[in-house]
RNA sequence: GGGCGAAUAGCUCAGCGGUAGAGCGCCUCCCUUACAAGGAGGAUGUCGGGGGUUCGAUUCCCUCUUCGCCCACCA
């Protein structure tokens, strides 16, 4: 019938890029574009080089763009860097897996033009990421652009290395770490993650050598019996008592290995017996170290396992096994010879490595250190008194938990990508600390040096990103406007990683925390609660969502569900949610600039505004409120829902509405000025959130111009002049009634649609019928009772009549009317129950009790008044 | 083994001392010239179980159950 009407869709691709471009040509995005002595800054997480979006990412660095454009629209001058994470193993992994496919490993090409190789794929295929910010709408400063090896970020690397050196911090040691056999590296403690799986525990026989019997001791890693040093029992075990000091065969070998004592063996777990070997657990070179083991000694400490997770064992068969091979054929040998008294099932921790899934071997290596404890003990300070805040405040109390044991950091890695480690050995094996290969020559007085061939564990350069993406070593300007940072936004799974050591960092180097807030956002899961994650088949792409559903959908759809919650579970019916509101922001727009025109309108004078316009105001001005404190808070989630409720239920709702019989009139001009400043105070609310629709509407306000933007106009304060309580309380009546009237209608099976003559009320405040009849469609509204056949309802105190023609069903009217009495009935006596007990009114607050006693008389009123009406129909 | 978090409408989640809220879904009506990705009306909950504190508990305390996460050297 109807014509096909144009598109009322709103079409996010084609805003969201034009204006994008408009924001960066405009420059908007640096500090240089409105300087001021207020400064804010965030240097963002910089993503691995080698990654791409997801959810966490999209839900991160929008936080941190609304926190950006927030604080410029302020007034400050604000500052987010971009950049991206070198990412060591991350990337090697990427460039050896292209080699690979060539044929060839990194020791084909040998180091140096591995090295220059990765640097290709970076230059080529690195920091795809950075473009995917884009899209999303991101406001970084991208001129300031940094990644963790550019040569001043080398130079600042070196500098703390050495530093730390000097001062005794790093220093170079023989330990058991945690061995990647996968990928050939170290890595630290907090890179691995426990898995427990069903595994088996291996009980052994270890025959005495002086006499009869055997002692047994269990294991879940038989292959490593092979490096066995010793038997362990402890002091106060019974069982074991005197047996310390007596000898006894390592089996498969011809060794045979003392009987000691030490507090280690809990004698409550297994035979109580614990076999010793240094080289492969941490716990065992502990013992190792008690019983004065020279562990440069392998007659001392012997090693099974190398660095391909293969048996070392000559002259055995197992040697050159890998570990797992190994240790079937150790068990079958065990158990021919009558050393296996059983197997038994049992639940194993095992230690995964994050980077490469593999089994952890715990390996004796030499590796460097970090020590600890001097650099945590002012980052301990820093947050106990307050000058670094957490949100939410618990996580304070896990990042102390764990400084306050932290242990020594291993930070060597056996890569080539990454910062090598600025130590250079003279042919005799002294060393010498420098930043370059010449000055260590010089330092060694000339003779030929050779640098260590490690590469420091990538979160040692990310360590320094508050300072180091400044300029520092250089006391540059940047650093003195921004240093110290404001807000570090992340994901509670690098607060030890990452957070920890930047705040030991920057309070070391800088003398100053990095940032002020720490705020610690909610995991993406899946819509199932699984994790997102590409392996598993689980991860979802934030660009198809952004294509489909537009960017400021995208971001607001994240922060909706962002509250102070551990996690987030995405689907895709919030997507949709938020791509209708930004329908619904459009098509609202468009009505409203329709009626506002191109001509910008004076304030009323406040006696010229009827009651919708206070009360729209009042909401608004309520609005205002609340965002800006939930954003103080970080309160995503706050914020995003008032504004959805401001926009949706009370403009769109009931004031675009209400406004429409007098947008026609010759008082027009009132609610067009409401209208232009809703939408606009909204534009402004809502533009760190959803950037691109808000200034697409705000510039089509009457008197913006086109060099104008919202990220420099004002971020609104409230207005004391529209807090009107009075207009909060009128306008809720209004809207019962509206409600009621509605309901009668609906109730009577009118057309919605459909005009009626005449509502008759009593009660009805004075001077809003005509707001009533426009809402509830009747062409006017009559105070009294209607003769005429008639139905009616109560409403916070109003009484309607509606008229309808011909007969009532008597039986359905009564029906209904004795459903709200009954309803009200109940409450009343739960209301007069309570005000009837004397230690509610003597203990419970005043205007508690007040508004029980006018809620009570309201009820006793209208139920008096159904009680008639029911009575009537009799 | 310690610690933290969660349990509220069919689903996803807010609220957190004064008679339960939103969105989606569901039922009824409506293409009323901003919007059907919409409008109007409606139904829906022993707020995980059990104790306690309180005039009053979904909200505070204790305890139990079930999930999730983190930390820890149990072979």
């Amino acid at each position: 019938m109807n014509e096909p009407t144009l598109s009322t869709r709103y079409d996010p691709t084609e805003v969201e890029e034009r204006w994008y471009q408009k924001w960066q040509s405009a420059g908007l995005f640096q500090p240089e574009h409105r300087p001021s002595e207020r400064r804010y800054c965030i240097t963002i997480p910089p993503p691995n080089v080698t990654g791409s979006l997801h959810m966490g990412h999209a839900l991160c660095y929008t936080i941190q763009d609304i926190l950006g454009r927030w604080k410029r629209m302020q007034g400050f001058e604000t500052l987010v860097l971009p950049g991206t994470d070198h990412a060591g193993i991350a990337t090697q992994k990427v460039v050896e897996s292209q080699l690979r496919e060539e044929g060839l490993t990194r020791h084909d090409l040998g180091r140096e033009k591995f090295v220059e190789r990765v640097w290709q794929w970076k230059e080529e295929s690195g920091g795809m990421i950075l473009k995917q910010f884009k899209r999303l709408g991101f406001a970084f400063d991208w001129s300031r652009e940094r990644f963790t090896m550019d040569p001043h970020y080398h130079d600042a690397v070196l500098r703390v290395f050495i530093d730390w050196y000097e001062r005794g911090l790093i220093y170079r040691g023989k330990r058991v770490i945690n061995w990647d056999p996968g990928l050939r590296t170290s890595v630290s403690d907090i890179e691995v993650s426990d898995e427990v799986r069903t595994g088996k525990l291996y009980h052994i026989r270890y025959p005495f050598v002086d006499g009869e019997g055997y002692i047994v001791v269990a294991t879940t890693r038989p292959e490593t019996m092979l490096a066995d040093v010793a038997v362990a029992v402890h002091p106060s075990d019974k069982r074991y008592r005197g047996m310390a000091g007596r000898r006894v065969h390592l089996p498969l070998t011809g060794r045979t290995i003392p009987v000691i004592e030490d507090e280690y063996p809990d004698p409550e777990f297994g035979s109580g017996a614990v076999k010793i070997t240094p080289a492969h657990d941490a716990n065992d070179f502990e013992v190792g170290v008690r019983m004065g083991l020279d562990f440069n000694d392998p007659e001392q400490v012997p090693v099974c396992i190398d660095e391909e997770a293969r048996v070392v064992a000559p002259g055995t068969p197992y040697h050159g096994l890998d570990r797992f091979e190994a240790r079937k054929h150790i068990v079958t040998d065990l158990e021919a010879k009558g050393l296996l008294e059983r197997i038994e099932e049992h639940e194993i921790a095992f230690k995964i490595a994050d980077r490469s899934g593999e089994v952890v071997e715990p390996l004796l290596s030499e590796q460097w250190f970090c020590s600890m404890s001097s650099l945590a003990a002012p980052a301990i300070q820093a947050v106990k008194d307050g000058r670094i805040r957490f949100t939410p405040s618990r996580y304070a109390d896990v990042y102390l938990e764990w400084m306050e044991n932290i242990r020594d950091w291993c930070l060597s890695r056996q890569l080539w990508w990454g910062h090598r480690i600025p130590i250079y050995y003279t042919e005799d094996g002294t060393a010498f600390a420098a930043m370059s290969e010449k000055e260590a020559r010089e330092n060694a007085g000339g003779a030929a040096v050779t640098q260590d061939p490690d590469v420091l564990d990538t979160w040692f350069s990310s360590a320094l990103w508050p300072f180091a993406t400044l300029g520092w070593p250089h006391y540059t300007e940047d650093l003195q406007r921004f240093y110290p940072t404001d807000v570090l936004v992340t994901a509670r799974d690098i607060i030890y990683l990452w957070v920890a050591r930047m705040i030991m960092g920057g309070l070391d180097q800088m003398k100053e925390i990095p940032f002020r807030d720490v705020y610690v956002y909610a995991t993406v899961l899946t819509e199932d609660g699984k994790r997102m994650s590409k392996s598993l088949g689980t991860g979802v792409d934030p660009l198809e969502y952004i294509n489909r559903f537009g960017a400021d959908a995208m971001r607001f759809s994240l922060l909706v569900q962002t509250g102070m919650n551990q996690e987030i579970r995405f689907g895709e019916r919030p997507i949709q949610e938020a791509r209708n509101f930004c329908n619904k922001i459009w098509n609202a727009a468009r009505f409203a600039l329709m009626h506002i025109g191109h001509r910008q309108v004076e304030a009323p004078p406040r006696s010229a505004l009827a009651i919708e316009d206070c009360w729209i105001l009042d909401r608004l001005n309520e609005t205002i409120e609340m965002v800006s404190s939930a954003l103080e808070r970080y309160h995503m989630m706050d914020a995003t829902k008032r504004l959805y409720d401001f926009f949706w239920s009370e403009f769109c709702d009931w004031y675009i509405e209400a406004s429409k019989r007098r947008l026609d009139g010759a008082m027009a001009d009132v609610p067009r000025w409401v209208l232009a400043t809703c939408l606009d105070r909204f534009c402004r609310l809502m533009h760190p959130f959803m950037p691109h629709i808000t200034e697409e509407v705000w510039h089509r306000l009457p008197g913006v111009g086109s060099d104008q933007f919202l990220d420099y106009s004002d971020w609104p304060s409230p207005v004391e002049d529209w807090v009107d309580a009075e207009a909060r309380k009128t306008f809720a009546t209004l809207q019962e009634v509206v409600r009621a009237a509605r309901n009668l209608r609906q109730e009577f099976g009118i057309n919605p649609k459909e005009m009626l003559p005449t509502l008759f009320t009593q009660g009805l405040v004075a001077g809003s019928e005509d707001l009533v009849a426009s809402l509830a469609r009747f062409e006017r509204i009559a105070a009294g009772v209607p003769s005429t056949p008639h139905i009616s309802a109560v409403a916070l105190g109003v009484d309607l009549h509606l008229p309808v023609e011909g007969l009532i069903d008597v039986q359905a009217e009564a029906k209904r009317l004795s459903a709200q009495l009954e309803k009200r009935r109940r409450e009343l006596h739960q209301l007069s129950e309570r005000l009837a007990n004397p230690m509610f009114l003597e203990r419970a607050k005043p205007e508690v009790v007040a508004a029980d006693r006018a809620a009570a008389e309201q009820l006793r009123s209208e139920v008096r008044r159904l009680e008639e009406r029911l009575e009537q129909l009799q």
